[in-house]
DNA sequence: TTGTACGCGTTATCAT
DNA sequence: ATGATAACGCGTACAA
């Protein structure tokens, strides 16, 4: 019913009356053909519905033009958004992407590894990891197989490794300002992921500022940037005697879930009672019911750079190792 | 400075004293291979750092195991979540996926077909499409190629592609039905992408019962599936002289929208004022300054049918076509 | 410019 | 159970 043998090279060669190397070479960009043969070609390509294969192609080329993305969770509004602007930036280079959603499990440290192995035999041409915590081990299997590996907003467990990430440092300092110069004089902390480098780097900013400015921190909880978890961490923070009147949120995500419970739940409103500063810039859609002073990553600049060093470690086979830092900035968001 | 050479079969034979077929015989489960055989396959295997190279193996077995999936946008939480639970169950089915994600443009229908060009030639065993607009050239070249399609909420082109879909048309029976038993007597709609099957349904679905209810639609005004676009058609539609006490929105995250134009800019209250009912059931985060009635969409009902579907059209070299349509109920979220 | 011939890493077939 | 050998579809020296 349905034809099933693929059309091939040879097929092609044979229709058009000319050897296999014309019609390799007649798809492959800035080849010598004669116009006429290119034509001849191209018509027969047509008539017999042929389609190049990319498997083939990589068995002897070595490169796949596959880019292996790995990505620990779809919670935050955050990733998804970069994954669409990194797919579409690939793409437009000519590579595609392999995705890899990494399964929730409970014990912090997944075994990642023994799973990406599966991605690895794919012969991807790059590996990009999003706010993964990696292994020592995948690491260092990475530099073994010479496989360019860029980690986003991952800690990087050995040297030699490139990474993009956004300024996170700064973002915590940006953080604590904020706070402060709003008069905040009981100001807490809610935290993400307690071993996630985005969690350990704005934190160290956040405590840094307070430090220099002589105010110490009135309140910490763990919200494991889950939505479930920053409420928790809310009523923890909120339902003593004196509660704070400042939170710094690890990331939006948990900041609406901690708005959202000061709220219905405690009857406080932001930022009245208690001043909130995120993490992020998540689209109006997530914090247009409140209104949302956040720091900002900006996924456009994060996926360009992103993309460039791992283009250029690709193509440049001395895999220079490049660790870029994206600036952020602080953003105050009215509700209309 | 970094090994370049890749390991291969015959390295690992080798190292060994075996031929190839054996080490082959060693990495395919369920094959004949001695004990002492497969374990000096293995030890060499181990001490080499081998890893099987799936393209190659991809070219004699003629089988991937890829599925090409296919989205068209990220806006909505609802799709993010369907990727990824897409991406896991068909990674413990031994698949990989190959993401792609279509450009936004501003043209309705887009030259999606040249694109999925690129993902067909890496010969993808099967093709998820979620939510996209899909022509009818695309769907008669997949079924010449002899390549198992599932579309996820899109309108099938032709006949004899499979389908999975939510129960699109009783959402909107329901949204209809609830809206009338709350006693609103002003019942609008703010529709999605026009020609989206989601939209199609749903409208259609809802019309019904209000035509069956005697109830006339008090008005209509379209926001594309977009946060903006929903704004504006909220202000379209509420500030005129008798505004809707009712209305159906074709998504939550259309739905958040409007409510948060309704509060913010009218002073208008939900539901109180206006009642909204939303489409999707996306989490938590999204809804919860407001509550929401809205029709849930069963992400793992359809993706485990989806994966079914798909894997039965894998093995089945008889591809049998399948339309699976899952139920949706109505759901009330207080805000707590 | 064009064609021939070989190799990419693996599986499949067929002897042994 | 094991080993030689031929595909798989394509790129690419090399020769013509």
């Amino acid at each position: 019913m349905t034809s099933q043998k693929p059309i091939t090279l040879r097929d092609v060669a044979l229709l058009a009356g000319v050897s296999q190397s014309a019609v390799s070479r007649t798809f492959t960009p800035g080849a010598s053909v004669a116009a006429t043969t290119r034509i001849r070609v191209q018509d027969a390509a047509r008539m017999l519905g042929y389609r190049p294969n990319a498997i083939a192609r990589t068995l002897t080329t070595r490169r796949s033009r596959m880019i292996g993305v790995v990505v620990s969770y779809m919670q935050s509004q955050f990733y998804p958004l970069v994954i669409e602007k990194l797919s579409q930036a690939l793409r437009h280079h000519g590579y595609q992407v392999l995705l890899f959603i990494s399964d929730r499990n409970e014990s912090g440290r997944p075994d990642l590894d023994d799973k990406l192995q599966d991605v690895m035999q794919y012969q991807v041409d790059g590996l990009v990891l999003l706010s993964v915590t990696v292994s020592l081990a995948l690491a260092l299997e990475c530099q073994s197989t010479g496989v360019p590996v860029v980690l986003l907003n991952c800690e990087a467990p050995v040297n030699g490794v490139s990474s993009v990430a956004s300024d996170n440092v700064e973002g915590g300092r940006l953080a604590a300002r904020a706070l402060i110069d709003a008069g905040c004089r009981r100001i807490a902390y809610i935290a993400g992921v307690e071993n996630a480098l985005t969690q350990i780097e704005r934190q160290r900013g956040f405590l840094q500022t307070l430090g220099q400015s002589g105010v110490e921190l009135f309140g910490r909880a763990v919200g494991n940037y889950s939505y479930d978890g920053a409420r928790r961490a809310a009523r923890e923070l909120c339902t003593v005697h004196t509660r704070p009147d400042g939170i710094f949120v690890a990331n939006d995500h948990m900041a609406i879930a901690v708005m959202d419970t000061l709220r219905s739940e405690l009857g406080l409103s932001v930022p009245q009672d208690v001043a909130i500063v995120g993490f992020d810039n998540v689209p109006q859609s997530a914090w247009s019911a409140y209104g949302l002073t956040t720091i900002e990553q900006d996924a456009g600049q994060l996926v360009r750079t992103t993309v460039e060093v791992l283009l250029q470690g690709i193509d440049s086979q001395s895999l220079p190792t490049r660790e870029a830092i994206v600036p952020v900035r602080l953003i105050r968001r009215q509700t209309v």
